[in-house]
Order: structure tokens, then sequence, then C-alpha cells
DNA sequence: TAGGCATATCGGGAAAAGTCGATATATCTT
DNA sequence: AAGATATATCGACTTTTCCCGATATGCCTA
């Protein structure tokens, strides 16, 4: 767990929303509701919502998962992304008692 | 409550580290104490201990305290650096709650 | 095996952050 | 008022981040 990394995969506003908007995938995500979200939310979905470029979206989510904070699952052509909860609550843990 | 200026403000080592020395500023900085320690500890202080430029320790510092995550208070000739307790206790709310 | 999607990676230009030395400002002492 | 000390600000340079378009890779289907 790098303090520092996992600060600057979260000093950035679209990545802070992204790592929002998976809380509640069936609430931000609904086109994808049929394929179900046990794995998360795939690339194309939240590059269309972000409005960036699907090269920028595929790296902001390749840094969120350096940093530990979501876990990625390929399935077919597909890449899916979740939240590691465990990361953000050892995190809110880290900050009450060490930093 | 800026939270991408916040994590910005904590993705760097050595800010990361003079937050974590005013955690216990007895301990990280006895050449002080004999001023005591209420207000915190004065820019060269950190200066010295840092090993870094006066000028980038004054930033850091600045930095840190546009984040909401520390306090000064202007003494004579010294600034004074206390951490924000009521910041990290908030910030590791909205880890557990908001992010 | 060719073509079509979905995603990842690469190369680059602009903006921001990191860090320094020099200088300005504020305060204290004499 | 002058000099000394503490801190802040400025200008510059280097490194990193932001974000893009183009291209590569991997997988699926006809």
């Amino acid at each position: 767990m790098d303090q520092v990394e996992i600060f600057k995969a979260l000093s950035n506003k679209t990545r802070l929303q992204i790592l929002n908007w998976l809380k509640d995938p069936e609430l931000h995500f609904p086109e994808q509701k049929e394929n179900g979200f046990e794995n998360g939310v795939c690339v194309g979905q939240i590059h269309q919502k972000a409005g960036l470029t699907q090269s920028t979206v595929s790296e902001y989510l390749t840094s969120l998962q350096r940093a530990g904070l979501v876990t990625s699952t390929r399935a077919g052509q597909w890449t899916y992304y979740k939240r590691n909860e465990e990361t953000f609550a050892a995190l809110s843990q880290l900050i009450q008692s060490e930093i």
C-alpha cells in the first residue's frame, strides 16, 4: 500500500468521479444492467460517461488499479473494473491513526 | 474542503513526513522544547529536519495550509504550523462514506 | 483467416508540480 | 536607523501529470 501512489490517484476530479460512479453501478450504468455488475463496469461504459477519450479513461483505470483502489477482470473482449473496498477501509484507518 | 486539493497536498513523501512529525513535536523537534508547542512548530525547525531548502519547505507548508491540513500562527518573526485534526477526521469519514 | 469491436499502449504537446537560488518583507535587537 | 534573523515570494528549470490521436493487441464471429 503505497500512500503517495494512492493519494496521487485520488488527486483528480474525473478519477474521483469514476470511483463514485462505481459505488452504485445500477444507478450510474443502467445500460449494462443485463450483464450484471458482479465484476464491475466495463471500460467503454465509463469512457462514455466520463466524456474523455478512451485512452485517457483506460489510463485512469490502470492508475486506480496500480493504487489498489479498483480491481479488474477480463471477460472476453471486455475488462471490468470494480472498487476494492478493502483499500478504502484501510486508507480511512490509515488517516485516522498514522498520517 | 476541496478533496482534490487535499489529496494533492498528501501526494508527496516529504509533506506526509512533515505531517507525521507534527503529530509528536516533542519527539521530533526537541530543539524547540523550551518554547512549547501550543502553536506547533516553526518553519526553520521543519526546514532543517526536512533537508530541503527553506523556500521549498515554506511552499509545502503553505500548500498544506491551503488544503486545511495545518493551521499557522505568527508570533514575532516566527510562523508556527500545527496539524488541523478536524480535517483529518473529516477526510477519514469522507473516505468511508462518500468517496 | 478476415473483419470488427473493446481495450491497452505509445508518442507528444500543454499545463502543473517539484525544487532551487535570489530577493523581498516582517520583526527583533541594539 | 541598521543589522540580524525568520519567513515568504519570485523567476527559472526540470520532472510529472493531463489528455489527446494514432496504433497495437486481443478476442470474437462469420
